[in-house]
DNA sequence: ACCTGAACACCGTTCAAGT
DNA sequence: ACCTGAACACCGTTCAAGT
């Protein structure tokens, strides 16, 4: 049929790269990711990625965008089956669990969303939503702000995981209150489950002053 | 006098390196703290430093700690001159002021204390102060945990600076809502600053609401 | 005790060469 | 267009050698 010798499948695609990347940072660490180990990972030399990507940031970068890409954002649209404080509840529960399944990508998402599309995606539907809720425009941005604050300084490192689990750690001469921290460790995802779920009220419910107070204002 | 020879003076000290570093990771960014580029700076070779830490890792954990050591914690002293809601807030705001001046090292304070002491020292300042106010201890392990989440979030990056700042980055039909964004990067500081006091206060009359049921159930 | 140079097994990235 | 090997300027860390 066809004249000419049809190149052969590319070996590699974007999304493979990106998807053996993720694999890796999450198995064994951003620190893991080496141009030459993730090729080996997809069976072709280390100059090969750059024939896809720029540079291996710009790799990690379509990373954390893949993860952004995962956060739940239904529930800001226009139906407005949602109140302003539930939609915020949900999406910032959902948010947390797509950044924890890759904690290890989180600083470099922490980063701001800079031009990844589902960065962008994600901001622009919490900004829309409030001022839709009836938010001022300055208020706003600072849920934004301040809702990516706490998912993702929640998803960067365990609270209770970043505590030593031997009791010899804590001389209660230097620490006489953490006579029981060692046994935050064993307790990692319950502790800090509550802790989220008690921050978040607690957010929710001190933004519900200040929208009662912007809502007064506007009558 | 001596009728040994004294050895000179030692070159470096583990004070000497961690400042150092420290400056380094300030001016440059983690990714350009090397050994040899940080031996360079104290005008030494690379395997120097080894004589003074076992890894570079912890030459950066001891950074870490040094920036913890700068958060005041004078405000939970036994002498109770503060509530537990006014204390809660000026050591948020002296522990995102101590981080927000060294940002670059955020990702590794954010792991947790370890075994580092001022990180722990910290822990048990807030810990035991909100014990002694009153609160349950899994609550207040839950504060900690949660004030923490909400610092480290808003030292990790700023969240305006991350928005591009060029108009051309908005495309109207994929981010209806972002139109404005571009103006966000002029104004980091005052929208970053602004958010954190939105946040903080609503966190904290989020945890008074709490407090209040906790105080009824004891009564 | 503390610093050095040499060495090892790595890095990210470029580039000419192949198909 | 896409992949390769060779090369460059780096890494973290070890170690024998110096004082």
């Amino acid at each position: 049929m066809c004249r000419m010798a049809r190149p052969r499948k590319p070996l590699l695609s974007r999304d493979r790269i990106v998807d053996a990347a993720r694999a890796l940072v999450d198995t064994e660490g951003l620190a893991a990711v080496s141009t030459r180990r993730l090729a080996a990972e997809l069976g072709v030399s280390g100059p090969s990625l750059y024939n896809h990507f720029r540079t291996k940031d710009q790799i990690l970068e379509a990373v954390a965008d893949s993860v952004s890409a995962q956060v739940d954002l239904s529930m800001f649209d226009g139906n407005h089956e949602h109140d302003w404080r539930t939609a915020l509840h949900d999406w910032a529960v959902s948010y947390r669990a797509a950044l924890r399944a890759h904690p290890n990508i989180v600083p470099v998402l922490a980063q701001g969303p800079g031009h990844r599309p589902a960065g962008l995606r994600l901001a622009d539907a919490v900004f829309g939503a409030m001022v839709d809720a009836g938010w001022p425009p300055p208020q706003a941005t600072s849920i934004g702000a301040l809702m990516r604050y706490f998912v993702t300084g929640s998803a960067l490192g365990s609270f209770a995981g970043g505590f030593p689990d031997d009791e010899a750690a804590y001389d209660p001469a230097d620490y006489p209150h953490l006579g029981q921290a060692h046994l935050l460790a064993e307790r990692q995802d319950e502790v800090d489950d509550r802790a989220f779920e008690t921050g978040l009220t607690a957010l929710l419910d001190g933004l519900a002053v200040q929208y009662e107070q912007v809502a007064a204002g506007a009558r």
